[in-house]
DNA sequence: TTGACATGAAACCTTTTGGTTTCATATAAT
DNA sequence: ATTATATGAAACCAAAAGGTTTCATGTCAA
């Protein structure tokens, strides 16, 4: 992450078209902003813009490589998106949650919350 | 949901710390506005409007009881968040990828995206 | 060293968002 | 019938979001 004082919303992040189209392209491999914004239909400083929010929330991580600064995808934040969603599997699915549990609590820390923990999903403070 | 024209975009839906707060407070029972604006320190017009935007995006259903508007959650569209994210999960774990996909095939209809299919998870018209 | 390239910062603009207060309408209660 | 309750619509407002153009800076190439 970039700058603790900027707001590292994950949600927020992800709420942009833009934003999420970033996210799989950034996927794979890393690319610099100029190779990046020719897929956009925006300036390239548009686009720079949108990373930077997407570095604030840690979404993705930039190198400086010479004169360029390249971008890849860092998926952990999407953790707190997923154990957010892990909750409301119960209201579409209960016969799976034992399963689900299991294979999720396998891969994260282990505390999945199936009790919402700040009743909204933000790590206030941590 | 309640009309078309508005634009029913999931992810812009749950961007908002209060609309979540909402959800997980009308996950288990349905109920009137008057009642869920008690809960929150802006006024109950306020909460209204977020509740239309939760409705919009066919998150929330409304039942008119008497006089009073019940609402409750209606989870179906977190599918989409849910199918969005599960293709960020091979970059943050391969190896239970086979049996996530076994689980998650059984409980939504089967077509997880593991190719992201609009390459920033809407669905402008389908 | 000089010029081209890559990028972020700054200033600015327009639209959207999240909130307010006021008003209209429908239902319930007396 | 009259009054109180529950709600959404409308008009309005300030702040945030998403975009632009311009400018400054750092690095690579001649």
């Amino acid at each position: 992450m970039a700058d603790p004082s900027r707001k590292p919303d994950v949600f927020q992040a992800i709420a942009d078209p833009t934003r999420r189209q970033l996210l799989s392209m950034l996927g794979e491999r890393e690319m610099p902003v100029t190779v990046i914004s020719g897929h956009f239909p925006m300036s390239r400083t548009a686009v720079s813009k949108h990373l930077r929010i997407l570095a604030d929330a840690g979404l993705v991580k930039e190198r400086k490589v010479g004169r360029e600064t390249r971008y890849r995808l860092e998926p952990e934040p999407l953790l707190e998106l997923k154990r957010w969603l892990a909750y409301y599997e119960r209201y579409w699915d209960n016969k799976l949650l034992a399963l689900q549990r299991f294979v999720e609590g396998d891969e994260t820390d282990g505390t999945i919350a199936l009790v919402a923990p700040e009743e909204d999903g933000t790590r206030t403070a941590e």
